[in-house]
DNA sequence: ATAATCTGCAACCATGCAGTTGCACATGGA
DNA sequence: TCCATGTGCAACTGCATGGTTGCAGATTAT
C-alpha cells in the first residue's frame, strides 16, 4: 500500500484515474514517462487493490478502486491515537 | 511521507516510537536488523518529520511525531471522496 | 485483405536503497 | 585515569525498481 503510493508518478496516476477511468496509453501522455513505464505502475497499483483494469475491446480501461485506503488510514488512526485526538477520532471511524 | 512508511522495517519502528521513545541501540536489538540500518532509517524517518531525535548525554532518544500522518490523511481523503463517503468525511475532519 | 492502433512481453540499463562491517569519536562510571 | 558503552561516519555489497527500447500479437477501421 505505502509501497504503492510511495512514488510520485504512480500518486499522479492515482490522482487522474480518482476523476476518470483512462487507458494505459492516455494516462502516459498525460505523463512525462512512457506508456511502458505507466504499465509497470499501473501493475504494481492493481497488485495494490488500488486499481482495476478491463478489457473493453483493443483497449484496457482502468479504474480506481479506494478501499485499500482505508486499511493504510486505519492503521494510521492506531499509531497515532494516543499522541493526537483527531487522529484518534479517525479510528473510531474507520472501525465503524 | 508515503517513501517513509513504504519500508516493513520503518513502520515496525514507528510503531515501536509511538508506545514508548528509545534509542537506535534500543529500537535495534528488538529489530531483525543491525544498529546502524536501524540509524539509517530513523534519518529517513526524521527527514519525513515523522521522529526527532534529541541528544540526552551518551544516548540519543527519539520520540513520534505525528503531524505528517494529516498530510498523508488528507491526500487520501482527497483522492478518495467521490468514491467513498467514510473517506469524505475523513476529508472534512482533516481540515478542521 | 491490409493498414493502423493498441496492448503485452522481454531484455537491458542505471540508480537508489536496505543492509552489513569496520573503525573512530564522545560520554559516563569505576 | 581507564574502561565500557553508545553514537557517528564511511565504504562496500546485493537487490529492487523506475525507466527505456524493440518487437510481437490482437483488434478495429478502411
Amino acid at each position: 500500500m505505502f509501497t504503492a503510493l510511495a512514488d510520485g508518478t504512480r500518486r499522479a496516476v492515482v490522482d487522474q484515474l480518482a476523476h476518470h477511468p483512462a487507458t494505459a496509453s492516455e494516462l502516459a501522455v498525460r505523463a512525462p514517462v512512457s506508456r511502458q513505464a505507466i504499465v509497470k505502475h499501473l501493475g504494481v497499483l492493481e497488485a495494490a487493490g488500488l486499481v482495476t483494469g478491463e478489457r473493453d475491446g483493443r483497449r484496457v480501461v482502468y479504474r480506481f478502486t479506494p478501499e485499500p485506503l482505508r486499511d493504510a488510514a486505519e492503521w494510521m488512526g492506531v499509531v497515532g491515537a494516543e499522541w493526537d485526538e483527531r487522529l484518534a477520532r479517525l479510528r473510531t471511524l474507520m472501525q465503524r
